[in-house]
DNA sequence: TTCATATGTGAGATAAATATCATATGATAT
DNA sequence: ATATCATATGATATTTATCTCACATATGAA
């Protein structure tokens, strides 16, 4: 059965990602431009551009455009339970991994 | 933020992988031990056993050992609703991107 | 039109993950 | 004890993903 799975590859692909992650993450206090998502990250510009796009691809954020200016809003239906959903897994199965390396 | 994100990296880093979830997929129908999963996949022991470690690693499937045999059963509370959440997901913004590359 | 700012794209360089191979360990049977 | 089957591990080879750089496009301002 690997032709269903592959869509869960095709998932998880583009959130295991520390950029990308990184960049959901300072979505999620709102809407915010790639300058603007740059200078909150610390990521440069291109890196930012490239991700975006895996990330709007796969339907974790949307764009808008305003202007010169392309606003970018996280998904919140899809992201916010989703992340509630591994604490409670990490929580439960792997309590005190974190904090060593893997 | 980026400590709080590392959690979701480790997370999704366990699953954004062919085999890994081949396996996971595997294990849905039953436990099983590393020479039947070998046999259903059609993965080589060496990277099956690799696999498991990671993924036991990260509370995706757990281990019993019976004689000379080591059974794994994949954690169902996390893995069922967790695909199922995925399904709803690509229906609804990445309908009709699967079958093209990426 | 020309310039500056904002963002996107492609290709090669680099880093990281995966696969493979050789071998080790552990258990049961002879 | 030895042989055999089951599984695990470590090191290197290979593949894949990420990063960086040079440049392209797009918008609004001067």
């Amino acid at each position: 059965m690997k032709h269903a799975m592959e869509t869960y590859q095709f998932f998880f692909g583009a959130l295991a990602n520390p950029n990308r992650l990184h960049i959901i993450n300072t979505l999620r206090q709102g809407k915010k431009n790639v300058t603007e998502i740059c200078t909150a990250t610390g990521i440069e510009q291109t890196m930012v551009s490239h991700n975006l796009k895996v990330l709007e691809h796969h339907g974790m954020v949307f764009r808008e455009k305003e202007g010169k200016y392309r606003y970018y809003t996280v998904n919140k239906k899809t992201i916010k339970p989703l992340l509630e959903f591994i604490d409670a897994h990490m929580e439960e199965y792997c309590c005190k991994i974190m904090g060593k390396k893997r």
